[in-house]
DNA sequence: ACCTCACATTGAAATTTATCTATTTGATAT
DNA sequence: ATATCAAATAGATAAATTTCAATGTGAGGT
């Protein structure tokens, strides 16, 4: 794991917006059409922000016919979650 | 913790130079001028970084005359890793 | 085939962040 | 006092990110 391998992931987490979405996750599994009608943002913004946050892999999509049902992803939290591990190492 | 909040302690981890400055932090205590000597950036940009990963709360200064000597701190990673594992609830 | 719906992509504008040079501040030493 | 060194601040520019309007794509439905 590289310096950039490492911004890419904790990408998720410096952006407001997209602090929001993770947070609308944690109710379970939405799909982007609900995610808009709660956010104050216009489709193509969040399309792009679900990018970024699939790219760190804290979130995973789930392709269903027209729709794509977002949700947390263990394995990318924990991925984070060893890296801080990793910091408090002395 | 509302969302700016959570955003402004993940900021340490979304630039690779503050990666890079995490990573030299792991070896122990050190002094920006040290810092400066082992990143390839001005003192003005050093600074700035240091700016942002204090406000985070994952790094500390300890200030000594002149100097200003800088670590990880524990309870700035806690807190988060602490919002990981909230993530994590299900 | 055509229409509609959900989402992605493009391209451009606005905002934020990163970076530099120049200068200032604050502490120590002479 | 003044000179020096470490770090912060100011101000400017460059680069990256966020955002939106417009358009494209792909999956159903009629």
């Amino acid at each position: 794991m590289n310096e950039k391998e490492i911004a890419t992931i904790f990408k998720a987490f410096c952006d407001e917006n997209r602090i929001r979405i993770l947070l609308l996750l944690l109710g379970g599994e939405k799909c982007a059409c609900l995610l808009l009608e709660e956010m104050n943002i216009t489709q193509p913004t969040l399309s792009h922000h679900m990018k970024i946050l699939c790219d760190s892999g804290i979130v995973v999509g789930r392709k269903d016919g027209k729709w794509i049902h977002y949700s947390l992803s263990d394995e990318g939290i924990e991925k984070a979650q060893k890296y801080l591990e990793f910091l408090r190492r002395k």
